[in-house]
DNA sequence: GCATGTACCTTCCGAATGGAATGTTTTCCG
DNA sequence: CGGAAAACATTCCATTCGGAAGGTACATGC
C-alpha cells in the first residue's frame, strides 16, 4: 500500500471521523436494543456486541451506562422528530386534518416510539434517567406542536388547535400502547377513523355546532 | 401454654389459611415492588423482604420468576376490575358521561394501572409473560365495557357506545402515561374536559348535528 | 519520522440475581 | 398420640451484569 494511498471504500479515518462512527453505531445499537430487548434486556455487552465495538471502546465514549444511556434519549428523540415532522401536502381542509393525524399515528406507533416508551417507562423509577428526558421529550412535543401550527394556517385559533393536537398525541400514544399489548388492529382503525371525524368537524367549525358524522358541513 | 388454648389476635392458621395469606402477601408485595421500582428493579428477593416470606416459601408457592408474576397478573387485574368498575350514581345524561369518563380516568391513572403498564411493557418482549397476560387482559376489557354498556341504557346504539368507550380509554391511558413522564397536570385537565364535552355530545345527539362546546341542548 | 494523545482492546472483579438443595416447623388425620 | 404431608426457612451456587485496570493500535502535530 502507497503511503498516499488516497482510496476507496475503507478509509476515510481522520479521528473525528473515527469517533462518530462508533459513537452513533453505539447510539444505534442501543435503540435497536430496546426495541427488540426491551430496557431491562438491554446489556451494554450486548449493545457492544450490536456495534460492532469492543467493550473498552464503549466505555471511552460513554462511562457509565446512564450516560449512555442520557445520549441515546438524544441520540433517538432527533430521529423521532423527523420521523414526526414530514411535512403536510393537502390544501388546508378537513383532509389536511385526517393526514395530519394520520403523520401523527404513524410517528407516534413505529419503533423509535416503541423505544422511546421503554425509556420512559424505565424512567419513571429512575430519576436519572427523567433528568435526562423531561427536557428532551418537551423540546420535541414543542417542536412538533411548532410544525402542525404553522401547517393548521390562520384560521384557527391557537388554543383549539393545541387541544386538537394534544389530544391526537395521547389518543394515539394510548393506542400505540393497545398495538403494543396485542389489541384488534380493525377496531383501531376504526378508532382512527371515528377521531378523524370528529377532529375535522372540531377543526372546521370554531366554536360553532356541526355535524359529528362524516364530512363537515356539506 | 395449654393445647387446647383457641384464643386469639394470632391464630387462624388452618393449612388453607396459611397458604392464602402468605399467597397474597407475595402478590401484594410484587405490585407493590412494580409500583416503586419498575419491573426491571423488581426482583424475587425484594418481593420476599417486603412479603415478610423467606425465599423457600416463596418457591414453594411460585417455583419460577415467570410462574410468580403469571399469578400477580391475575391478582393485579382483579383489583383493577374492582377499582374501574364503581357504579354511576348521576341519572343517564350527559352528567353520567361525564362521571364515566371521570372514572375510567381515575381507574386506568391510578397505581394498580401503573403496575399493570410495568406487566405489558415488560411483555412485550416477552413471550411467556405476554401469554400470562393477554386473556386476563381481553377479560378486563370486555366485562369493564359491559358495565358502562349496561349503566348507558337503552337510547344509544351498541356500537356507538363501544367506539366511545374504547376512545376514552385509550385517550386515558395516553394521558396517564403523560401524567407518568411528567407532563402539566393542567393541560391534561383541559383536555379531560375537552373531550368529555365532545363525548357527551356524541353520545346524546346520536347522528345528529349538536354543539360541541359547554353542555349541549340547553 | 517520531513523540503524544486519542481511540480502542482484553481481562478481571465485586455485587446481585434466580434457582436448587437441604433442613425445620406446623398442621392434618387415623 | 404419632406419622405423613404441607408450609416454611437457610444456605449455597452458577451466571451475568456493570465497572475498573491495564495494555495496544492509530492519527496528528512538530
Amino acid at each position: 500500500m502507497s503511503p498516499e494511498a488516497p482510496p476507496a471504500a475503507r478509509q476515510a479515518r481522520t479521528q473525528q471521523e473515527r469517533r462518530e462512527r462508533t459513537r452513533s453505531a453505539l447510539l444505534d445499537a442501543t435503540v435497536e436494543c430496546l426495541v427488540d430487548l426491551g430496557y431491562s434486556g438491554t446489556t451494554v455487552h450486548e449493545i457492544c456486541r450490536r456495534a460492532g465495538v469492543s467493550r473498552g471502546a464503549q466505555q471511552h465514549h460513554f462511562t457509565t451506562k446512564a450516560e449512555l444511556m442520557a445520549a441515546a434519549v438524544e441520540h433517538l428523540f432527533q430521529r423521532l422528530r423527523d420521523e414526526v415532522s414530514g411535512s403536510l401536502q393537502a390544501p388546508p381542509g378537513p383532509e389536511r386534518v385526517h393526514e395530519a393525524i394520520d403523520l401523527l399515528w404513524r410517528g407516534f406507533s413505529g419503533e423509535l416510539s416503541t423505544a422511546a416508551l421503554e425509556l420512559w417507562v424505565a424512567a419513571r423509577t429512575d430519576d436519572e434517567l427523567r433528568r435526562s428526558m423531561l427536557p428532551v421529550d418537551r423540546a420535541l412535543g414543542r417542536s412538533t406542536l411548532e410544525i402542525y401550527r404553522d401547517a393548521a394556517g390562520v384560521d384557527v385559533p391557537d388554543e383549539k388547535l393545541e387541544t386538537l393536537y394534544w389530544l391526537t398525541v395521547n389518543l394515539t400514544r394510548g393506542l400505540a400502547l393497545d398495538a403494543m399489548i396485542g389489541g384488534d388492529p380493525a377496531r383501531r382503525a376504526r378508532l382512527l377513523d371515528e377521531w378523524k371525524a370528529i377532529a375535522a368537524a372540531a377543526y372546521h367549525d370554531v366554536g360553532r355546532p356541526g355535524p359529528r358524522s362524516g364530512r363537515p358541513t356539506p
